[in-house]
DNA sequence: TTGCTCCTCACGTCACGTGAGGTGGC
DNA sequence: TTGCTCCTCACGTCACGTGAGGTGGC
């Protein structure tokens, strides 16, 4: 006998976790069909995710995290299906999403950047240290200029 | 005369290519009355933003970067306009929702790694280069321990 | 005159979230 | 027996996106 966590399936919360994604999402993502089909315990129709299904998950769950929607994630599985026939596009397809996600990831470092130096100027204005409040709000300019 | 490159004011579509904001979603946001009264030209009725409003839809866009909804996004101006009264709250505000961003960044690094190094591994495949294969592949089971 | 940007209004859409009501497993 | 997780199904929601049809500015 195995336990969940040595066992060939995960259940729904696992894959949740591991993925990001919500347990709603998975079941959505199962409907509308991303995920092919999914194993279920016999007696109590749980979902049992075998391993190829999460590794698919994990693909799905990154590009969804680059902002990509349901209609491309189907023209991701359409490519997987041809297999190494279709290397060529799988790496562009690949490549281009993780060149937005860096890009995307650069803007949200630069908000961070704000949010930080935000919380920094109310906490000089709460202690009422001018200097302080000065020097946050310089700061803020310099990154504002890059927005 | 001034342009509106060096005007008080800028256009919508300037305000939107600052913000991250697209520019029906800056309609929508002075509609649901996130951005106070917006003023318009007399003549076309276009958009005015001056630079008080394009500050504070700066604060919003880099909130709304962090996931933050519109809910608390009026949580967030109804202690603007508490003033410095409100700064402890503006800073905690502030604070947290840059440590959630931050945590966002560090998981949207990892599915960054996991893309690359997918453009990899199909590259790999592509060149029919196994050993490229095979590291690309040990990489990815080292990165996916980490979701 | 010709693009280009902007406008309003109505409706559509995308990707889920949220109960209600119920069943299995330790 | 009691939480806890999971199930389906129907509906709701959030945050916009998308035309249609029209007007102003260089």
């Amino acid at each position: 006998m195995t336990t969940a966590n040595e066992a060939a399936w995960a259940t729904i919360q696992q894959v949740s976790r591991r993925s990001g994604l919500s347990e709603p999402t998975l079941r959505y993502y199962e409907q509308i069909g991303l995920l092919g089909t999914v194993a279920r315990d016999e007696r109590s129709g749980h979902r049992r995710y075998d391993h190829a299904t999460v590794e698919r998950i994990d693909a799905l769950a990154c590009l969804r995290a680059a902002g990509v929607g349901v209609a491309e994630m189907r023209a991701y599985l359409r490519l997987l299906a041809r297999g190494d026939e279709a290397a060529p596009q799988q790496r562009e397809l690949y490549a281009r999403h993780a060149d937005r996600l860096s890009a995307q990831i650069e803007q949200l470092q630069l908000r961070l950047e704000y949010l930080r130096l935000k919380a920094q100027l109310w906490d000089a204005r709460d202690r009422a240290d001018g200097a302080a409040e000065q020097r946050a709000m310089a700061r803020l300019r310099a990154v504002v200029e890059r927005f």
